[in-house]
DNA sequence: GCCACGCATCGACGTTTGTGGATACGTTGT
DNA sequence: ACAACGTATCCACAAACGTCGATGCGTGGC
């Protein structure tokens, strides 16, 4: 942007050259859409607490009852977060009796940190 | 967990270790809300949006009049969008006369990356 | 000194989010 | 069949968020 002048705004059309150069992101909006949904999957510090204590259980899976003590919250908030991590891509559930286990996805954080490196 | 027989909710004390094995996050609520901050500031599509095209420019930075256009927005939102971006240590802002120049923290994204695998 | 410009801040509004109590559902044991 | 248990869902509510118009602030040109 060296010896640029003045901006876009209010510029005609045809002088869009004379300013500065049209700015295009590295993902269009569709892709950034589905980047902010998993990202804000775990703009929440409970979920991230969630997922950091499913990710280091012994069998690398856990139930609810489980996860309501670390986190310090009731059970349908844990529920509820545990949901949204599910839809994020993040954990699977499988019901076994009476318990659902919770267990991260594989390669999930891989593929994340990867579409972290897409948006640079 | 394999061999449980009933989870820790409603346990006595001395009992603990009949069930389940005490939970622990390889994070603590502390690092967890530190990286949630950072999450959140990225769980939003406009703010990747901004934070790609910024990264994305020529050299390396842009101004608020270059980046109201690519995400169809008013300039005070996204001031606002950049505030936030710029609070969680992923953009710099530098003024150089009318306009204030946004670019991306270098390694900031490396940094992340890194917790994120710290999280597992 | 004055005006135009680029940007940050403020105030307001509708929407979304996080949380817990109450409740419903599916499973297990009796 | 029935009761107890673990979870998910529903409802309500306070707090936070995204957005824009209006306004204030600093800079540069006249």
């Amino acid at each position: 942007m060296r010896g640029k002048m003045e901006c876009m705004t209010n510029v005609l059309p045809l002088a869009v050259d004379t300013c500065c150069t049209p700015l295009r992101a590295a993902v269009d909006a569709e892709e950034a859409q589905r980047i902010a949904r998993v990202f804000k999957a775990l703009g929440d510090p409970t979920r991230v607490l969630l997922l950091s204590t499913v990710a280091t259980a012994a069998d690398g899976e856990a139930c609810v009852c489980d996860l309501t003590a670390p986190v310090g919250l009731s059970q349908p908030t844990v529920s509820h977060h545990l949901k949204i991590l599910v839809d994020a891509g993040l954990l699977t559930r499988t019901q076994r009796g009476r318990w659902s286990y919770y267990a991260p996805v594989p390669g999930a954080l891989d593929r994340l940190a990867d579409a972290l490196r897409a948006v640079s």
